[in-house]
DNA sequence: ATCTCTAAGATTGCATGCAAATAAGCCATA
DNA sequence: TATGGCTTATTTGCATGCAATCTTAGAGAT
C-alpha cells in the first residue's frame, strides 16, 4: 500500500502498530515515551509524535498528562468493530456493484476463480494472501477513497482477531462460496444482493467473546509470536 | 462531544482545524512550523505535533521533509466525501431501524416533530442546529461509536461546504419532509427503507463544483468570515 | 487495619538548539 | 530569454533540558 516510510516517526508509528497487533504490547500496557525511547534508540520527541498520530487510529488511548496505553479491547468494542468493518465493507459491494469497470469486473472474476484452486486445496496460507486481495479489489472497485481507507484500517485494526479464521475445517471453500455470491452480485450490477452479500460473509466469523479468549492465550499472530523478553531492538535509524 | 481540550496540542489541533474549517487558511496553504509556533505563541514542538495528528484526520496533507500543508479539494474528492458521507450516514441509520431502543425512537420522533415549527417558519439558524442533532441521534442510535466517529468526522470535513445549503428557499421544509421519511422507517424497524431514505437525504445536495466554487469565493462561513489580515492570535496558553 | 495526607520519585509537556535536507536566489552559459 | 549548476537561506527532523503534573510510597491519625 504505502511505500517504506522515510521519518523516523513514521517508522516508529509502524513498528509500534506492529508491536500491538502482534501480540508483543498486550492492551492496557503503558507506553511511556522513555521505554519506548530507549527501545528504538531514539529521543523521546519522535515518540512522542508517533504516539499522537497513532493515538487518532484508536490502537491506543492517550490521556493528558498520563500518558499513552495500549487500548483495551473488550468483547463489546470487539463485536462494534465488527459490525462496523462488516458495514463499511458492504458499502463497498454495493458500490462496486454500481461502479466497477468491466475491466476491474474481470479482475475480480479472475481473481475469485483463481483463489477456488487453493480453496479447495485447503491452502489456507495462499488464500489468505488472496483473500487480502480480493477484498482489496473490492475496496477500490467501491472508487471511493476515503470509505477503502477506512475499511483497511478497520480490517487491519482486527486482523490480530482473524488470525485463525481461515484454519477452521472446510471454512476456506465456505469462504469461496460467500465470496462467489458477492461476486455474482457486482457482476450483475446488483448493488443490494452485493450488499447482502458481502454482509452475510464479513459477519461469519466465531464469537467475538471466542476471538477475544483466544487472542489473550496468546494464540494469535503464530507466524511472530509475543515475546515479553523482548528480543534484539530493531535499528530504526539510518 | 468532546470537553475543551486539556493539553496545549489538542488547543493547537483545533484551533489550526477550525481555522482551516473556517476558511481562514485556504486549501494549499503551506502551515510552516515556526508561522504557527509564533501566531499562537508557542514553540514548535507542539505544533509539530498537533499537526501529525491533524495528518491523519485528512484535513492536512504531511510530506516528509516539505512540512504540511492544507489540503486542497476538488471536486472529484469533494464528490467523494459526500458518496462517503451519505452512505455511512445511510448505514447508521440501517442500523437505527434495528437496534434503537424505544426511548432512542420516541426521542428521535420528538425531535422531528419540534423541527417541524422551525422548518415552516424558515428559521434556518435554529433547524441547521437541531440538524445536528438529528444526524447525531441516528449516529448515537446505530449504538457502534466507530462508525459514528467516522460518520461525525466526514460531515465536520464537508461543514464548510454544506453552509448555505439551508438558504435555499424551500429547503427547510422539503429537508424535513426527507427527515419524516427516514424517522417512519426507523420507526417502524424498515432497515432497507431507513438506509434509501436517509440515502436520499443526504444525496440531495447541490453539484459539488457549485460547492466547491461558492465556497472558494469566500462565501463559507459567513457567521466566522475568512480574514487574511489574521486578527489578534488566540492566547492558546494559560 | 484502613484512610488521609504528604513528600519523593517518575513521567509528561513544552522550549530550545543543532544538524540535515529542502527551497530560494544568483550567476554563468547556451 | 531560458536553462543549468552552485551558493545561501529557510525549514524540517530530532536531541536535550527544565518545569509542571501525576503517581506512589510511607507516616500519622482515626
Amino acid at each position: 500500500m504505502d511505500a517504506t516510510p522515510q521519518t523516523l516517526v513514521e517508522r516508529l508509528a509502524a513498528a509500534i502498530a506492529e508491536a500491538i497487533l502482534g501480540g508483543e504490547l498486550p492492551p492496557g500496557t503503558r507506553l511511556d515515551e522513555q521505554s519506548l525511547a530507549e527501545r528504538f534508540g531514539v529521543s523521546r520527541t519522535p515518540v512522542r509524535e508517533a504516539l499522537r498520530q497513532l493515538g487518532t487510529g484508536g490502537l491506543i488511548d492517550v490521556r493528558p498528562r498520563r500518558g499513552a496505553t495500549v487500548s483495551s479491547v473488550t468483547p463489546e468494542l470487539l463485536e462494534e468493530l465488527f459490525v462496523a468493518m462488516g458495514e463499511v465493507e458492504a458499502t463497498c459491494a454495493r458500490l462496486s456493484a454500481l461502479s466497477m469497470t468491466p475491466i476491474e469486473r474481470r479482475r475480480l472474476a479472475d481473481l475469485h476463480g483463481r483463489m477456488g484452486e487453493d480453496a479447495e486445496a485447503e491452502r489456507a496460507e495462499a488464500y489468505a494472501a488472496s483473500n487480502l486481495q480480493f477484498h482489496g479489489a473490492v475496496y477500490a472497485g467501491a472508487h471511493n477513497a476515503t470509505l477503502a481507507e477506512v475499511a483497511a484500517g478497520l480490517r487491519r485494526r482486527l486482523s490480530p482477531y482473524r488470525q485463525a479464521q481461515f484454519r477452521a475445517p472446510g471454512r476456506l471453500p465456505r469462504s469461496h462460496a460467500e465470496h462467489g455470491e458477492v461476486v455474482a452480485a457486482i457482476l450483475r450490477g446488483d448493488a443490494a444482493g452485493a450488499h447482502a452479500a458481502m454482509l452475510h460473509h464479513v459477519s461469519l466469523v466465531e464469537d467475538p467473546f471466542e476471538q477475544l479468549s483466544r487472542v489473550a492465550a496468546g494464540k494469535g499472530r503464530p507466524a511472530a509470536p509475543a515475546r515479553a523478553d523482548g528480543g534484539p531492538p530493531p535499528d530504526l535509524r539510518s
